[in-house]
RNA sequence: UGGGGCGUGGUGUAACGGCAACACACCGGCCUUUGGAGCCGUGGUUCUUGGUUCGAAUCCAGGCGCCCCAGCCA
């Protein structure tokens, strides 16, 4: 590992580097404990990312230790879930393992620990237990049953275990400080009884499961992990973590390291809120291509890359401003896959709002084959043949009757270049009886074919078409982001919920050749932006999502207009 | 009012006693067969006050601000 030590960039990488200099570890072992009882967010995705790429630098391993300490909450559906967004995303670990595999373990060394005189069985109500804890400013009251006999609380322990006792009537608790100001340490419960609904690895063997913090340590000294790491809303509770591996007095014990959680802006990631979301039907479901979850941006079109180079780009610090955590700019997830996507994603024509565009000089009947760049950024990608008629479809936005200042597009008396294609100019326009304009006139120059004057004269503007004929019709969906505020992570979040947020879009005019479009397959529609097919695409009737428009800079010169 | 953590352009992260850097955003310009991409440039008395030092974002002390903790949740 001598020239692969890589330089540490970050507090937790220059901890494990310290680490294996000192000798304090030998080798690095990191374990992400989800809770499995929700989707994988983009949240999720950093803590995940920090303990793969931290394992993989230094030469170790990630496992997968899923934290099913209270039945009541934890479903198996989440487990395979989470494993298949995990796996998305390129993360590789090592084992799967679950806290329950230790719960007999666990057991022993709670009675090791009740053997020691440090832990108790407390039969105090769980109003006692709340109102005795104190509070943040005053010092608690010792429990009357904080001083029983070894033997009477081994009696009572094993009694919990074997269900003697309902839900509720007792808790093993660690004897610790009731005065301590770190609230944890007021002789933090260990144990509770619960006997429904059964657990979902364990079935009906326990009826007493242990706390987080019980469990946590103790399960990553078990396993061998070494560096436990963990959000900064953990910080308080490392003393009680270190607490009990000490009084265990466990050899070489993992060490906990915390960090800043990630936020992101116009968005909430708390699980209770994404669950609202869901149930009250304000997106389609947990894979909606609005929502934060990897379900979700895995269906509107982000690459896995984009959620690594976005990781990467956000850092890894201690600052929790909000929620323990960092605010990250959803622009800057958005520059994220517009930097993947251009390298990689195919170019396509694609009129979202059709007009039609009627050619008054090109021959009727007559259908040319113009050769079109796949990827200006990647030359491997080859071109591909575009069909071109005396009838075209052009992005409605593209013409103007009366065009603003600055306005480059097509407009009467104006010339623009159709992409790939011929420069035309605009003669004038067909319109209803409202007055509408229906259909816009133009006559082309044949000497431009492929999009070059031969004189050497420039257009302002190329403007992206279809062959009307040869058109194939889709339903497109543009997303904007889910919130107006940029901070709506609170209970009233639902007043912030950004009507807009969905546009369905229909009877839009795609190029032939994206009639075939696989579900997940991506591309750039050409001075659009960025889209994804959608899994309701049926083989000649292609959906897409929109993952992200291309930077607009036309959209600034309007909006300052004040248009 | 108890305990803990954190304060660097709008946002996020660097700088480890020696000229405050990078990315995104923003604004301006160049270039362009995508108003895309690319390229160039503008913007900060490092929360504050004082101290140590030839020299402080960095070390020390005091303020201020923000965040987390009083589940038999994790």
């Amino acid at each position: 590992m001598t020239d692969e030590t890589p330089k540490p960039t970050d507090f937790i990488r220059e901890a494990v580097a310290e680490d294996l200099r000192t000798g304090r570890f030998q080798s690095v072992r990191t374990r992400l404990p989800p809770e499995p009882n929700g989707y994988l967010h983009i949240g999720h995705a950093k803590a995940f990312l920090i303990d793969y790429l931290v394992a993989k630098e230094f030469g170790g391993a990630l496992d997968l230790r899923f934290d099913d300490t209270n039945p009541a909450k934890e479903e198996t559906e989440f487990v395979e879930a989470i494993m298949e967004d995990a796996r998305w995303l390129g993360i590789e670990w090592e084992k799967v393992i679950y806290s329950s595999d230790f719960f007999e373990l666990l057991y022993e060394w709670a009675v090791e620990l009740v053997k020691k005189g440090k832990a108790y069985v407390d039969d105090q109500s769980p109003e006692e237990v709340s109102r005795n804890r104190g509070t943040l400013t005053e010092p608690g009251v010792e429990s009357p049953y904080r001083n029983r006999s070894v033997e009477e609380n081994l009696d009572l322990l094993e009694r919990m275990k074997n269900g003697e006792f309902p839900d509720g009537s007792r808790v093993l608790r660690a004897k610790i400080d009731m005065a301590h100001g770190n609230m944890n340490m007021r002789d933090p419960i260990m144990y509770r009884i619960i006997h429904e609904p059964p657990h979902h690895r364990t079935g009906r063997k326990w009826c007493i499961y242990p706390m987080y913090d019980w469990a946590q340590g103790q399960n990553d000294a078990m396993h061998g992990v070494t560096h436990s790491l963990c959000s900064l809303e953990y910080l308080d509770h490392r003393p009680l973590y270190e607490w009990f591996l000490e009084a265990l007095e466990i050899p070489n014990p993992p060490r906990q390291i915390e960090f800043a959680r990630l936020n992101l802006n116009y968005t909430v990631l708390s699980k209770r809120h994404l669950r609202r979301l869901v149930e009250e039907g304000l997106v389609s479901g947990w894979d909606d291509p609005r929502m934060p979850t990897l379900r979700g941006m895995r269906r509107r079109g982000y690459t896995p890359e984009a959620i690594l180079d976005f990781n990467e780009r956000t850092g890894v610090s201690k600052s929790g401003v909000i929620n323990s955590g960092m605010m990250a700019d959803l622009a800057l997830l958005e520059a994220c896959v517009r930097d993947d996507l251009n390298r990689r994603a195919e170019r396509r024509m694609a009129v979202l709002k059709p007009l039609k565009l009627v050619i008054d000089n090109y021959p009727d009947g007559l259908v040319e084959e113009l050769e079109a760049v796949n990827n200006p950024e990647d030359e491997a990608a080859g071109t591909r043949s575009l069909p071109f008629a005396k009838e075209l479809y052009i992005e409605a936005d593209d013409f103007a009757e009366a065009p603003p200042p600055k306005y480059y597009r097509l407009y009467p008396g104006n010339e623009v270049r159709l992409r790939y294609a011929y420069f035309v100019t605009c003669t004038g326009v067909d319109k209803d009886a409202d007055g509408n304009v229906t259909a816009v006139h133009c006559t082309y120059d044949p000497s431009t074919r492929g999009g070059d004057a031969p004189d050497g004269r420039k257009v302002k503007s190329t403007i992206h078409w279809v062959s009307a004929k040869h058109a194939v019709q889709a339903e497109i969906r543009l997303y904007d982001r889910l919130f107006t505020d940029e901070n709506p992570d609170s209970d009233n979040f639902k007043e912030y919920i950004n009507p807009n947020s969905l546009q369905v879009l229909t009877g839009c005019m795609l190029e032939p050749t994206l009639a075939e479009a696989r579900p997940g397959e991506r591309f750039q529609f050409e001075r659009q932006g960025y889209f994804c097919a959608d899994p309701d695409s049926a083989p000649g009737k292609p959906v897409f999502n929109r993952t992200v428009a291309l930077r607009d800079t036309w959209a600034k010169i309007a909006q300052k207009q004040g248009k």
